[in-house]
DNA sequence: GATGAATGAGTGTTCATTCAT
DNA sequence: TATGAATGAACACTCATTCAT
């Protein structure tokens, strides 16, 4: 049972996202390093603000994280709703999912490290890292029922592939990894 | 024609080897950003010692990449060898290396994202890194001819590979992983 | 079009002056060499307030240098005005003018070796500067129409003699060098 | 009575002259804060032997100016019999002398400052400057003899203009400030 | 609530000097 | 005695975080 929590001013709302997406921005492009000013600079407040809303800097790091995650969540629901009303094989859907989080993650060279760096763990238990994993889920078990996935695959399987993906890597490298990766996935 | 290079001190020597080992340990524990001045310490030596042997950070890293880098290449030579004696199987050896490099990178966390961090060419030109792509380049073709290897893969395939290897993980999930990767690799 | 320059805060700009006031004491009296630390202590501010005024050490010494520059301009204009309103004579003005310009500097030693070993720039082209020059080109038009000055002097000789003034020595040597050189730029 | 010294050996006579020369070359082209080692290895010898020598870089730097003040002891001689001899008037030498000191400092930038901000006396109580301040009042009372050099100048009236002689400018500027600092010491 | 000036511990690096070889 | 490796205090500068305005 949720804490009633005041609601946020719009404008308090508002700019949280304009941190948010500076941040994402700043870090993507110039790694960890880059200093809260300079994000706060990119985001059009002072730094003061900044802390109010993220009392740290791993908090901010954190709240990147989660909305990257966020996205990831949407892209795999998708996904699976393509499969569940039969527009797509579960098998081919997982490919292209795996294909997609590494092309997005590759513009953004910097998040994964900059999470892990910084302490985040890399599945906080968010609600949004829950429907990655629910999505997957019957991504998968549509897989093997069809016979294109290995029955002993499982989520964590993904994940742990996911999580070692070359993401800063040029597209052919990322290709030749999943290459070399899939036939561990696959039945054939 | 030889470059005539003075002999370092006895002296000299064993400090620039307490470094680079103080220094693997404390970069492998406390990540990238310990001090220079911790390094030291660690070393048992003055901040002053550690710059005569590495004028830079970054010299000092590369140091330890380079210390970390002969050693498997000196692992990989072996596994060749005993390939080539009739000792064992080159798939099995690649296998087995693969798991080694892994495991010993485990224990040190951070080292090869430091390197990079650094941008400390992953690959050097060195001997060393040439030596461990001759040993390797040996045990794939030999696992090629005896139909255990897919012929399509190459050495930097490997290195692809095992640049992704989740070493900072537990044993249980870099053997899950190994277990992911191998269909890949082999024609079994 | 002005430049829309939001006004500083009070407190910034009584910090400023602080740390201006402090840097030329501390540097005036234990020569360049004084750590940007102790200066900010003198000046009852932490280094990195120091360092959000002026980004350099080179920086602060060039704001000290203006700062005293500045001063040397309103002095030079006051003698003007005093000649040009009849209170006094050209040359004598010019004759005390450069006397004061010794002793203030007596008081600090190092400033002018400072700016220079920094690689400031002697005479900027600060409009404090031009106002040094402006009204000691008043004065030495004016003594030269009275016969009191040679006619071939020129405020750049002036400034020649008064950037080779024995600024750090005892009184009585100051004056002796006055009036030794007295003569090369005087009639009489 | 001069304490009877042990003579050096020869070699050492020899590292001193290397040591002084080149710290003399270093310091004058590359400021007062080139390193010790830099000078040693100018030197072709270790900063061990560089500071058996000099036990501290001040009294390094005070050997510099006393071989310069030596230099230019050997010169004021040298005027001081072209005059003796009738071979020169002794003002035309005078002038002439503080021109080559002038000049020949100016193509060795730092030193003087150098002197000065190690804290090293201007005029030493050392031999060298004794026989400067003799030929110098040599040429001094014969100029006055002759009429030309004004009756009231002493010896350490030159040293003061010498001292704040702008060495490290151009010719031209240096030409400069000779004539307007003349008129100053002779009679017309 | 937003601002941005102030804080101060920490960083990599230098260099005069000492001392074991 | 000469060597050059070791020392370590000092330096200019940075940046996450706090707090007065």
């Amino acid at each position: 049972m949720p804490i009633a929590e005041k609601p946020m001013r719009a404008d308090a709302i508002r700019n949280r996202a304009k941190i948010v997406d500076a941040a994402y921005e700043q870090i993507a492009s110039h790694g960890v390093d880059v200093g809260m000013d300079e994000i706060a600079t990119a985001a059009g407040v002072a730094v003061g603000t900044l802390y109010r809303h993220f009392p740290t800097k791993t908090d901010l790091v954190a709240a990147i994280v989660e909305h990257y995650v966020d996205a990831a969540a949407t892209d795999a629901e998708a996904s699976l709703a393509r499969v569940q009303t039969g527009g797509s094989r579960a098998a081919d859907e997982l490919v292209e999912y795996i294909r997609r989080v590494g092309d997005s993650s590759a513009d953004h060279v910097a998040v994964k490290s900059t999470a892990r760096s910084l302490g985040v763990e890399p599945h906080p238990d968010t609600s949004a890292a829950a429907r990655v994993e629910a999505a997957l889920a019957g991504l998968v078990v549509q897989g093997q029922a069809d016979g294109d996935i290995r029955p002993e695959i499982t989520v964590d399987d993904l994940f742990l592939l996911m999580t070692t993906a070359p993401v800063n890597q040029a597209v052919e490298v990322r290709e030749r990894w999943l290459q070399l990766v899939l036939p561990g996935i696959t039945t054939h």
